[in-house]
DNA sequence: GGACGTTGTTTCGACATGGAAACAACGATC
DNA sequence: GATCGTTGTTTCCATGTCGAAACAACGTCC
């Protein structure tokens, strides 16, 4: 199992590599991405595909020309009048402005995705119950929802991957509450790490895998638990806030070429 | 508040259109995505690089050539041998299997992120407590991560977004644990959606918001809740499973088109 | 030494992308 | 009717991308 922090050293450069990675919407062959949302962006704020273009640098046939492939596979996003009061003008189409808040989501959930440690365990299918499969790992026996295509069945060597702020840290002598906590997968184990922020704690708890799990805890919750390294203490996560996927081939042929 | 479920609709054209969305990575100004990954993989195969672009239909010199500016920004990627047994070759170095590992955990993250339907409240920052904010939404007080660049201060207008998965159902005549729960953000409501799968149930939660908090639990779970249409449910998730962004402003200058 | 199959490099040509420029059409305003 | 500033459309040109093809170099194997 292997913790992976999301921020580790990607590099800084290019346009958005900030962040080290981009998403984009992708539908009928076409890719939405952010210099797409920037001209509609722009559009919306300008009020006109010229003035648009025009403040982004970029030539207004091209810009026109885009958005016409755009809406041939994402559905109308801009409204076009020539002539009138200005001389003419543009606005989004509420299709736009639906497309554009599914693009910021989707950037944001990368953005908390990549930002979010995330331990991913190795282990082998035991068995599946619909969408959940038992994952049999170094840890212990866990339950994840099978996904990728295709989705694991029984027998397969699977990655699982959690969240560290999915994770649930509790008092090893505590009362488990007998509602929704019994379908989580819980694992005893110490507390190997807690590193503080203001208000949050990144913990590592060894729970007899290869690689510590991760957990992303507020200092409420630490404080309340007296965690401190080296203490005693027990990990859930939701069963459906698991992931299990297939382990890829990526190597295996490395020993034709030795 | 809105639900967005992650599937909805993007329609199935394109190479990697099936999921209606791409991620990659980016480092000094170039982007690695799918095709690229698939390269390596086919490289990894085949033993060569002529081998993986006869495979992939592709040139072999623009193979190489794109490896050297993978390589410029990425770091050494296939390590290259002329001559010698079956006259040559091409491995995968380390930093290639890291850099897909990268890349296919990016991709099933989004992909796990993207199938899980997400929760997104509008609510106003009161207050920061280090990484976190208190964000008052229709639903009532939340403590969230306040993320992106720039992170959301007292008094911005945020969007707060919880993954379905994320989400712990409980039954309003329980007795929380005493433990970590109460660092959580809990909302009474009515289940006002249950859609059942095989071994997951969908759920769908009037807390009081415009639109309803979706949560994915287990039919353990519900069924030990004795869940069901219309019953009344309190719905927790923990603060670091929360997520704070700043609203964004397109669609504002419509009413100057007007 | 010749054969083999790889990597290394270059050239050619086709296609895609995208800015610059120009002409045409539109509808409100004066 | 003329003016204005937008959209609509087309052409031209430069640059980028990428497959096809060819020549060169390499090191083992026969």
């Amino acid at each position: 199992m292997r913790s992976n922090d999301g921020s580790d050293g990607d590099g800084s450069g290019g346009d958005g590599g900030a962040a080290g990675f981009e998403a984009s919407l992708v539908a009928a062959g076409v890719t939405f991405d952010g210099r797409d949302a920037t001209l509609l962006r722009a559009i919306a704020d300008a009020g006109s595909v010229s003035g648009a273009a025009s403040e982004l640098g970029r030539s207004r046939a091209r810009a026109l020309s885009r958005l016409e492939t755009l809406e041939d596979a994402f559905g109308d996003l801009v409204e076009r009048r020539r002539g009138g009061a200005d001389g003419g003008g543009s606005r989004l189409t509420r299709g736009a402005r639906a497309l554009l808040a599914r693009f910021d989501r989707l950037a944001a959930a990368l953005a908390g995705t990549a930002g979010a440690a995330e331990s991913v365990f190795e282990g082998v299918v035991e068995g599946r119950d619909g969408e959940l499969a038992v994952v049999d790992t170094d840890a212990g026996s866990l339950r994840a929802l099978a996904v990728g295509d295709p989705d694991p069945a029984a027998g397969d060597r699977v990655q699982v991957s959690v969240r560290a702020d999915a994770v649930t840290l509790h008092d090893p002598d505590g009362t488990p509450s007998a509602d929704a906590t019994s379908a989580r997968n819980r694992f005893p184990g110490d507390a190997i790490g807690v590193d503080r922020g203001d208000a949050v704690v990144d913990v590592r708890v060894d729970v007899g895998a290869e690689e510590p799990l991760a957990a992303l805890v507020t200092v409420d919750s630490a404080d309340r638990l007296g965690l401190h390294e080296g203490g005693a203490v027990v990990a859930s996560f939701k069963a459906t806030a698991t992931r299990a996927t297939r382990s890829k081939a990526a190597g295996d042929a490395d020993e034709r070429t030795e």
